[in-house]
DNA sequence: TAGATTGTTAATCGATTAACAATC
DNA sequence: TAGATTGTTAATCGATTAACAATC
């Protein structure tokens, strides 16, 4: 049996319950993202050209990824959006909802908590923070914004809170960093700029939009 | 002559003056934000060990990358950021500023002209738009919201805008690309869920935290 | 049937990693 | 000198791509 999981691995294969390598992983989000809109949008099926299109992504490497996990497609129509939604998300056991905290409440923050694509994808954001006491009581979505120090511990734990997203000043970060981090919160979004100091067992996501600026203005001065 | 650059190119090494690779680009502008905030906290040096915990990037891919350029770095010490910044942004040839229009002046829009991601990078906020005829005529940083249909060719010609950044809703998205195309902008960021159709000459980086987040969750729940 | 698109192969290219001499 | 870190090699692994038979 090792033999036959070996020999799949070997044709450099996804086997079922291993885990996924990052760039694999990294891309189903992505065809998952593109594939939630399309539904969105109306879209029944989707062609792995088209997928190509909004990711880019080649789209022999999305057939390849997609194939390595059941034969999701049907010759000359394409993928079912509905479908490969759910197919996708049982690969990355990421079906579930899952709950975030999100700190500040100035415009990023509001932006944040405001806009529907955390919720798309099973994020729900059931606790706000905020170090002003003129934005403390007020309501964001229909979350209360509480104070830093409201038991933020508490909160973590009761709501099962698995993710913190920093949207406070660069100065405020780390603070805000270490609170989650004693707090028990294993993954970080960050988007200040601040660089955060944090253990190893916790991962920090920096949010950086001008280094993809950056990225494509080279491809066009060049 | 061509056989010295064939030779050094099959050692997979880059070539002055050749166009970068899309990883080497990529990674060249994630090192960059971080010596650009390493430089703001008062950093003089910087190891590709301490790089690597920022970027989540091989410290060994880091020294490869940047040794393919010139010998930026001091053995026992690290680099210098100062220089390091310096030869990386002539690398990617974005040392100069470039000239952005935003669209949408609500939160999203107000938290990214106020943001000092963008301008730390070289980037400015030349014009604001927003349909919206009471925030029309406010100011935002220091320029004033135009309307919409506010003669958006005129400004991109005069202001040299090669940026268009969408912080509109998703229903709107598609409608301000569309006359962003037509003024000639070749390059569009889009913070909006949005699927944009454009021209194969006209880039669009769709910026996506939420796929960040369920790739970052599927490494924690696996 | 004709056209489109998947699933899959095979070949190439770039990324990753460990290891270590060179050297600050 | 001792410790740290670069620059570089070599070996492996994963990504990319073209091509095309299978089949809807």
């Amino acid at each position: 049996m090792a033999d036959v999981i070996d020999e799949i691995e070997a044709a450099g294969l996804p086997v079922e319950g291993e885990r996924l390598s990052l760039g694999v992983a990294a891309r189903l989000s992505r065809y998952l993202q593109v594939l939630t809109q399309a539904r969105k949008m109306g879209r029944e099926t989707i062609s792995s050209q088209e997928l190509s299109e909004y990711t880019h992504i080649n789209p022999t490497q999305i057939r390849r990824d997609l194939s390595g996990f059941g034969k999701f497609g049907k010759r000359g129509v394409g993928y079912n959006v509905d479908s490969l939604v759910a197919e996708i998300r049982k690969i990355l056991r990421t079906a579930g909802q899952h709950n975030i905290a999100l700190f500040g409440a100035g415009h990023l923050g509001q932006a944040i908590a405001s806009s529907a694509i955390f919720a798309d994808h099973g994020f729900q954001v059931v606790a706000v923070f905020d170090v002003d006491e003129e934005k403390v009581g007020t309501e964001i979505g229909d979350v209360v914004v509480r104070p830093l120090d409201g038991g933020l511990a508490k909160v973590v734990a009761e709501e099962e809170v698995v993710v913190g997203v920093l949207a406070v000043p660069a100065a405020a970060a780390q603070e805000v960093a270490d609170r989650l981090v004693e707090a028990g919160v294993k993954i970080i979004f960050n988007y200040s700029e601040q660089l955060l100091q944090v253990p190893p067992e916790v991962t920090v996501h920096t949010s950086s939009p001008a280094v993809d600026l950056l990225y494509a203005l080279y491809f066009y001065l060049a």
